[in-house]
DNA sequence: GCTGGCTGCCC
DNA sequence: ATTCTGC
DNA sequence: GCAGAATGGGCAGCCAGC
């Protein structure tokens, strides 16, 4: 097949806003597709053809680099072709079929096809010295060889971008209106086996009993299940039927733990293998299981002198090399908390509570491997101390679970709620601002935030926010902005000092990039403090002492934050 | 051989 | 990770 | 309520370039 026909459907798919029509153009293209390229089209229709196996260490900056010698455009050419068409991908296209030369060679060389694309993906996987110029030399020739829409799409599936409103969930749709099958045994065929390309091409020539056999087995990882945020502890027993399973929410990594006999894998939450990280945790397994095939799940974190470590000291131990150094370095816990597999059988459908049962008898907690600290409770109150138990116990805060649900793998839904902690708000001074991607790149959409200094003469930069503000006030934001531009860098603007904005964080970090020593995590917007000039902006002595006491109880404004 | 830029993957 | 938007 | 889009900090590891 070639690529253009596959072009031509993510263009059509573009153009419309409707989901049922995106899935219904894709079911239609699907049924005149070979059984033998379903995989494959598949992949490139989820736009993960280039972002699943072995990845390519090709990032937007480097494809910019490419752009600007193939299309043979300035930085600022480049920059303005990318505002006015959304991407570095739409850019191409655009710079592309302006170049006539180009267009009349076209009809002379052989269109690609999508055998032609898996075969570049496999030489783009080369690593070692001077690899990155020989891709970049490879992609560049092979942009040569496209039409200009041909290159939209080949940049966005390098950069695993598609931006046609069309993701995963509805390919699924489309493949069980396709195969006549119900859309929830296509998913949880997926969640069980994350190849979407091959549940497709099981749909497709057996049916729901192709898909039915696909079961949740050790050594094989599953999308975990995902869990939506709730600012009230009301909420949760209202929608939980007055009682509720509450556990410590740890600040590490979820990992799923696989046990096939002496065989033992763990997989982190986007289903890397990480088994080689956690040699302690392999063994302390081995010791402490009673079964001889399972699969649990928990969350890993570093743990010194009895307490949780801070997520980016824990974050050390994902590494390849001196695993065993810093093994010794920063010991890890594994809390457990569910269970989905268990000697020959999938307990997803079991109910929460039932899983529990099974998982509390299924081994010998360890120093390394124990149950995550919960409760089960009917009272908002008890539930308002276990979360400041578990923030004093350096947690993020607490789950929320149905003990009524069974287990959904990928979906996040209404199973489970996260109740986390913030901090106070910050009012902080804009500094600069940065043009944004797609639907949002011409106007600015990451801001640049700075406090005031000790002395409360200077600024001192904390990092970027993009996310909070709603399209209205980005608006109202930009066009603030705009006269007070002092100077221009590619797709940055410095911003002279004079907008605040109140901005909220989970978190203050210590941060080695930004000019104030700390940045923010999870970071934004809450609204634009018209009402507030520089000189009432906050300075860095009240990030320092949020730094230094955010884990105690008096520094986080619960649930949603107080207006003022 | 070292450093800084870049990517990918955790959250 | 968080947040907003449109179906 | 779901699905999609647009975006954050920081760590390790690798490669380019000096």
């Amino acid at each position: 097949m070639r690529f253009s026909a596959i072009c031509e459907i993510f263009e059509q798919i573009a153009s419309t806003s409707s989901t049922n029509q995106k899935v219904a153009i894709v079911t239609q293209f699907l049924r005149q597709t070979p059984i033998d390229e379903i995989p494959l089209v598949i992949q490139i229709l989820t736009g993960t053809l280039f972002s699943q196996g072995a990845p390519l260490n090709i990032g937007y900056i480097i494809l910019w680099k490419i752009a600007r010698q193939v299309v043979g455009a300035s930085e600022n050419q480049l920059e303005q072709a990318r505002q006015a068409h959304g991407d570095l991908g739409g850019a191409m296209a655009a710079l592309f079929s302006q170049r006539k030369t180009r267009q009349a060679t076209l009809f002379m060389v052989d269109p690609p096809s999508l055998n032609d694309l898996v075969n570049l993906y496999q030489r783009l996987t080369i690593t070692g010295s001077r690899s990155t110029t020989r891709k970049k030399q490879w992609i560049a020739a092979f942009l040569d060889r496209l039409t200009a829409v041909e290159v939209k799409y080949f940049v966005r599936l390098l950069l695993g971008w598609l931006n046609i409103g069309l993701q995963t969930p509805l390919v699924l749709r489309a493949i069980a209106e396709l195969t006549n099958v119900p859309e929830e045994s296509v998913r949880r065929a997926v969640l069980k086996h994350p190849e979407v390309g091959e549940i497709a091409r099981i749909a497709m020539t057996e049916g729901l009993n192709g898909l039915a056999r696909i079961q949740i087995r050790p050594l094989i990882p599953v999308l975990p299940m995902l869990a939506m945020q709730t600012d009230t502890f009301e909420e949760a027993l209202r929608d939980f039927g007055g009682t509720v399973a509450a556990e410590y929410k740890y600040d590490g990594i979820r990992l799923q733990l696989h046990q096939d006999g002496d065989r033992i894998e763990v997989f982190s939450r986007r289903l890397t293998q990480l088994t080689n990280q956690f040699p302690d945790l392999i063994a302390s397994w081995k010791d402490i299981t009673r079964e001889k095939r399972c699969v649990v799940e928990g969350e890993v974190v570093g743990m010194l002198g009895g307490k949780i470590t801070p997520f980016q000291v824990f974050m050390r131990r994902i590494r390849t090399y001196e695993i065993e150094a810093t093994a010794s370095d920063v010991p890890v816990s594994l809390f457990l908390f569910d269970v989905l597999f268990v000697g020959d059988e999938d307990v997803t459908r079991l109910t929460y509570r039932e899983r529990y049962a099974i998982l509390e008898r299924m081994f010998k907690p360890s120093e390394h491997i124990r149950l995550a600290t919960r409760i089960v409770s009917n009272d908002v109150k008890e539930l308002q101390n276990f979360f400041e138990q578990a923030i004093t116990a350096e947690c993020e805060g607490i789950m929320l679970k149905d003990l009524k649900a069974d287990y959904m793998p990928g979906t996040r839904g209404t199973r489970m709620l996260k109740y986390k902690k913030t901090l106070e708000t910050l009012d902080l001074i804009l500094v600069g601002a940065e043009y944004g991607e797609g639907r949002k790149s011409a106007l600015f959409s990451r801001f640049f935030f700075a406090a005031w200094d000790e002395t409360r003469t200077k600024f001192t930069t904390l990092g970027k926010v993009s996310t909070g503000l709603t399209d209205d006030d980005n608006q109202v934001l930009n066009d603030q902005i705009r006269p007070l531009i002092v100077q221009e860098e590619g797709r940055r603007v410095t911003v002279a000092p004079q907008l605040v904005c109140e901005v909220l964080a989970d978190e203050i970090l210590e941060s080695p990039r930004f000019e104030a020593g700390y940045a923010l995590r999870f970071a934004r917007i809450v609204r634009i403090r018209e009402d507030l000039s520089i000189d009432d902006a906050d300075d860095i002595g009240k990030v320092k002492n949020l730094f230094t006491t955010q884990r105690s109880r008096k520094n986080y404004a619960q649930g949603k934050h107080e207006q003022e």
